[in-house]
DNA sequence: TCTGAAATACTGTCCCA
DNA sequence: TGGGACAGTATTTCAGA
């Protein structure tokens, strides 16, 4: 009788009780149809804004609360919605500049990247890192107080992973920044 | 010019505006007191996860549910916490793709400018637009499908405003992606 | 299969000590 | 601040197209 209740934790077994299993798909992942224009609207809403109740995402999209629920779960199950996160107000909490790094370098050995893949997953201010074509190598965006942090951030960085040619640019002004993908 | 940020949270608005959400100006609401230990680790815990419940989020950082949520309410107020979103897998939705684009121009006229700012406001598929310091001018980060999608991109963009300079950069490999503050 | 409506359990919100 | 009452919402169940 207990109810779990969790949200995201808990799959419903499905198919149980009525003990017909298709077993056709690895548990893993659902199979996720091809987004119909349903799924599209909540995802563009949802990724706009994840506050909205079922009820009136599902008044938006033209669906019932339930069928909402449902496409949505399902959604999330296929791994296509993969988080609902607060964003914050940089600049309000004295993160005020952002500054992308470019850098060239002739290390290419396997130990070499998965020290700079270590040292970026481990500095918080780091908010992107990138492997990229052409004659830039990596791109890395970070997030910090200002250019004096942005130094403090650099020594230890380096001090982590010899980088040879690093060049910083900083944003002078953030003209868009959002997170919703175009869908 | 009195947009007083903030998300709405409780009201929702019926016709979806597509106001811009961004007032960077220091019109502090509710006098936001200096962060304290409670308020960072309440902040830490949401933008990674905000999902969860009060009461999980309360005994998370060793307080009850309710002196959680009066927290969470007020730094909502201040602008500290600015939407709650739904983050997508753009993988799963066919943008594989991230390209930067680095501008450079001798365009300076506001006008230009403006025109810029606005195209790039308008096109989804550009994800962030940047004002830079130093010999780069401007810096595009976008999603798309693949290298064809991003020429489409392109060519819509210079058919708006006239760029000289455009060199694009696209990205092998995203070795960190995340919308997590370093606080 | 899919849907919508009702019933239930939970969680956000408000009031009071 | 914490505890409890209330209201609104998510989740389950059930019946129908």
């Amino acid at each position: 009788m207990e109810r779990g209740g969790g949200l995201g934790g808990r799959d419903h077994a499905r198919g149980v009780s009525r003990g017909c299993l298709r077993g056709r798909f690895p548990i893993m992942m659902p199979r996720m149809k091809t987004l119909d224009p349903m799924d599209r609207k909540i995802l563009i809403a949802l990724q706009r804004n994840a506050d909205i109740a079922l009820e009136d995402l599902g008044a938006m999209v033209g669906l019932s609360r339930n069928a909402v629920w449902r496409r949505v779960k399902a959604l999330e199950a296929a791994g296509v919605i993969r988080s609902r996160v607060a964003l914050l107000d940089p600049d309000r909490l004295g993160l005020g500049l952002t500054v992308f790094m470019m850098i060239r370098t002739d290390r290419h050995a396997p130990d070499w990247l998965a020290r700079f893949a270590e040292a970026t997953r481990d500095m918080p201010e780091i908010l992107g890192a990138y492997r990229m074509s052409g004659d830039l190598d990596y791109l890395i965006r970070a997030r910090v107080a200002d250019v004096k942090a942005y130094d403090a951030l650099y020594q230890r960085l380096v001090a982590r992973v010899e980088l040879a040619d690093v060049s910083a640019s900083f944003v002078m002004e953030e003209m868009k920044e959002t997170t919703e993908l175009p869908l």
